[in-house]
DNA sequence: CGTGGTCAAGCGGTA
DNA sequence: TACCGCTTGACCACG
């Protein structure tokens, strides 16, 4: 089995290239009409340029994968900004679509809160479908295999109802956003089960984020799931993902910790690889790609997993 | 220089 | 009932 490793979004070791600098539409309404495209643009340029800047960092240390954080574009879906984002950046964008094919790199995106497909409410819907196509976006222009990482959403009035909510209206968008969607267990509604049960049924890639079944789960075993998991990537050209990170502390069980649980991480793996899958493992930790090389250092030191590059080992 | 309030938007959970 | 956290930070006004 092949593992590699992964952080989220933002780098804690090259401070100061952020690509989330964002501009809020209550801003943005306070500028006068000339300066308003002009400070977006400003924005946009910066974004884009760092985040080119991340990727080459990523790639020269062997991060071959990477979460997309969705502000990097502000206003993007706001229906009162019209914009555009593609055009003006041509270079910037073909930059980042070099960087990305040079170190052939894994990239996805996760939408923020505000997207929940299965709303009982029309607008968010709508919106949400909105954010979904927003995001295939970015990955058409980039040229790339990327996917989108969701949640089941709301349980109103309950989780039965809502499934068929959710299952509606995936089944109204676009092929080739279908496609791209990947559906992630969370830590407060809906669990291990219920969306491998949805994943199934619809055919689309399972995250298993192995926290959020700590946090939300009716004491099944999750070594009985794993083989199902894992089979829902079988048509894909992606490995499996999966999201580990480690609880705060015992109070405040759902937040992230800093760093990864190096015994729990080892625990974990070791009950993963009979399965022999090449798997990518996105950590979230407030310690971002500082936990990441803190825990290879452990690997290193305490197991005898054989390692390829600076992210990646066999087991 | 540090701190706290604010930012377009949805949810469920907690005090 | 009102706030908090999420996947999360940037920015600005203020001391």
């Amino acid at each position: 089995m092949r593992v590699r490793l992964g952080y989220v979004a933002i780098s804690k070791t090259i401070e100061d290239i952020s690509y989330c600098h964002n501009l809020t539409f209550t801003n943005y309404k306070k500028l006068n009409v000339d300066s308003q495209n002009e400070k977006l643009n400003n924005i946009i340029k910066k974004n884009l340029v760092n985040l080119k800047e991340i990727l080459k960092y990523n790639g020269i240390n062997n991060i071959h994968f990477f979460r997309l954080s969705h502000s990097m574009i502000p206003l993007a879906t706001h229906e009162k900004v019209i914009f555009d984002y593609i055009r003006p950046f041509k270079k910037e964008w073909l930059d980042i679509e070099n960087i990305i094919k040079k170190f052939k790199m894994r990239i996805d995106i996760h939408p923020d809160q505000f997207c929940v497909l299965n709303s009982d409410k029309k607008d968010v819907v709508n919106n949400s479908m909105k954010i979904l196509k927003f995001n295939n976006e970015i990955f058409n222009i980039l040229n790339i295999n990327g996917k989108i990482i969701i949640h089941v959403g709301s349980s109103i009035p309950n989780k039965i109802e809502a499934i068929e909510r959710f299952k509606k209206n995936f089944l109204k968008l676009d092929r080739q956003i279908q496609k791209q969607i990947i559906i992630e267990n969370d830590d407060k509604i809906y669990n291990v089960i219920d969306v491998l049960n949805l994943c199934e049924e619809l055919k689309t890639p399972m995250v298993l984020d192995y926290h959020h079944y700590i946090c939300n789960n009716n004491k099944e075993n999750i070594d009985d799931y794993f083989e199902r998991i894992f089979s829902t990537w079988d048509k894909e050209k992606l490995p499996p993902k999966i999201h580990f990170s480690s609880p705060k502390n015992r109070k405040n069980r759902r937040a992230h910790s800093e760093f990864i649980d190096y015994k729990a991480f080892i625990n974990f793996i070791n009950r993963i690889k009979k399965y022999n899958k090449n798997i990518d493992i996105m950590l979230e930790c407030k310690g971002k790609d500082e936990a990441l090389f803190k825990l290879v250092r452990q690997l290193k030191y305490y197991t005898n997993f054989k390692f390829i590059d600076d992210t990646t080992f066999e087991v």
